[in-house]
DNA sequence: CTGAAAGCGCTTACAG
DNA sequence: CTGAAAGCGCTTACAG
């Protein structure tokens, strides 16, 4: 490959000079820095990174761990999200995708740290804590979508109660009276915190004649769940006869409507339909499409390079917002 | 961060002993190995990767772009196969997710030229051909899900017309007789293969009353497609009354489901229904789960890898074939 | 405004 | 089996 040297020589510089204009230092005569520019286009010259990393002391590498993400479709927005302000601050953004059995989380470690990373961001696959090697302490790290319950370093998650309680409190002011909600495994995190958000949700609203219903129909171990979902909407909607079912997921939403077109019953004219984390193009292949709280998984990713560009130290146990698009199902 | 003479300076031996025991080079005494190696342990040492690169004149690095590739949940198997297979074999893959508004094209080669990458691999979404820019000429570039039709790249796509000719050759030979092939949009390529490929079926079949209806259901021109499969699929069971449908996405088949379900009918039983891509979850959340032709992105990837690592210039034009997922839809 | 020297953390090539 | 020297392609720090 082309180096700073033979552009020099081309152009008709000191090496020195060739940097100069690369780096964008001002004090460059006009006339060589046209001349310089002219042989970098020339000879199709780029700077050797490897080469600027290893003089500069500095990588401009931040590393971004993602521990099964790559298997649900949305979670790819944390990628992005740190891709995309990681790139605005001309930093780059080193992703290994981590799986038990392939490629372990110290692995990982070890390659970033070989790459000498700025800082490291370690997301999850599903809202949950995780406890991470101890090799990390000699670089600033920072969880996305998990949470180290030891407090050893900042994190964000979303922020589940609240999720359930705005789209419960909205299902509650449409007019909705009797909600059935077809919980997540209560097992996980997700599932304990809507819970008690759906619960406030109806505490507050003090209507009258409203009811709340809540069941996990996702059930069993974690690596052994099955679905009830089928199974337990039809019963509910036969016994409970509720008038609006709030889902733990998109995809249990695909079997509700299943559920409530087998049964007779319209969506968004019979029976409202809402739902969590606009999974890819669920949401708009239903009809009528579904309103559901997007997981803000973009902002996730931004909120944590933005920590990590900031140099932050603080160990916080930040929140984010999920989003709720409305759509035709309640 | 330590450096290759803070553990010389800490076992008592030279830095160039260092050095031979993070090469495994076989020629160090024992007893200086195990020094050095407790040191590295005691110090957490990691050989500068920038620095071993800009020595040895190699990264080690290949080079990867997907266009707009993670917009679709399956494609993330081309990246997964490519990345599995370096790694076995010690190079590093840079993903750069380029999307048109915001990183072309060239601005992604550019990076990895300032990488010294030794290999491009070029992925796109959907299997379409792609014109890249004279920039990529300095390094050996391969084609993934898409092919360059003036031959100056080698390239692997996924085989189309085989893929169709089989799944619809297993429909008649389990003994449906009528066939609507609800299409994609005949502009793409997928479409226009995978329809050679059905009546390809159908013309060896040679049964008795066999009948073949194939029609788009995506239609419009690119960036503005709509899916009018509900509605057709409803007037084709209606009108051609046929015993069995194939899809040509796995989203299509949801709409068909509910198509079905609505029209009395049950699926697996009075119709028959496949379909292409094995999107996701999708095809297990269906009831009764839904027998697709699975692309085959992880072996697409692992295909490029292997064309870069054995230093292959052939320009090749590969197809590589479908996996039949066999469930319970016909 | 420009250049020659020194140095980043390694590996290569050579000497012992 | 081990080490001192030279060098990779750059940037830093200094001199003019």
């Amino acid at each position: 490959m082309v180096t700073i040297k033979d552009v020099a020589a081309h152009a008709g510089v000191a090496f020195k000079t060739v940097s100069r204009v690369v780096n964008n230092d001002p004090t460059v005569k006009p006339a060589n820095r046209d001349k310089v520019l002219a042989s970098i286009e020339e000879l199709g010259y780029r700077p050797n990174r490897a080469a600027q990393m290893t003089r500069r002391k500095k990588s401009g590498v931040i590393g971004f761990i993602a521990d099964e993400l790559l298997r649900v479709p949305y979670t790819f927005d944390l990628i992005r999200g740190a891709q995309d302000l990681a790139w605005k601050n001309n930093k780059e953004l080193m992703v290994l995708n981590v799986n038990v059995d392939k490629y372990s989380v110290e692995g990982a470690i070890n390659h970033l740290l070989g790459h000498r990373v700025e800082g490291i961001i370690y997301a999850a696959m599903y809202h949950r804590e995780v406890t991470l090697p101890e090799q990390l302490t000699p670089v600033p790290t920072v969880l996305a979508n998990c949470f180290d319950p030891s407090k050893r370093f900042a994190s964000i998650v979303p922020d589940e109660k609240e999720a359930a309680r705005e789209i419960t409190a909205k299902m509650l002011n449409k007019g909705y009276r009797r909600i059935v909600f077809l919980n997540l495994n209560e097992n996980i995190i997700a599932g304990q915190q809507r819970k008690a958000g759906a619960e406030q949700a109806f505490a507050e609203h003090k209507g009258k004649n409203c009811e709340l219903h809540i069941e996990s129909v996702i059930i069993g171990e974690e690596g052994n769940e099955r679905s009830v979902t089928r199974q337990r909407a039809a019963e509910l909607i036969e016994n409970f006869k509720p008038d609006a079912i709030l889902c733990g997921q998109d995809p249990m939403a695909v079997e509700v409507y299943f559920v409530a077109q087998s049964l007779g019953l319209k969506v968004g004219e019979n029976i409202g339909i809402g739902s969590f984390d606009d999974w890819d193009i669920i949401p708009t292949l239903l009809q009528p499409s579904l309103t559901t709280m997007a997981l803000p998984h973009y902002d996730m990713g931004q909120w944590a390079i933005n920590y990590l560009l900031n140099e932050r130290t603080d160990i916080v146990s930040q929140t984010a917002k999920f989003n709720l698009i409305n759509r035709d199902s309640f």
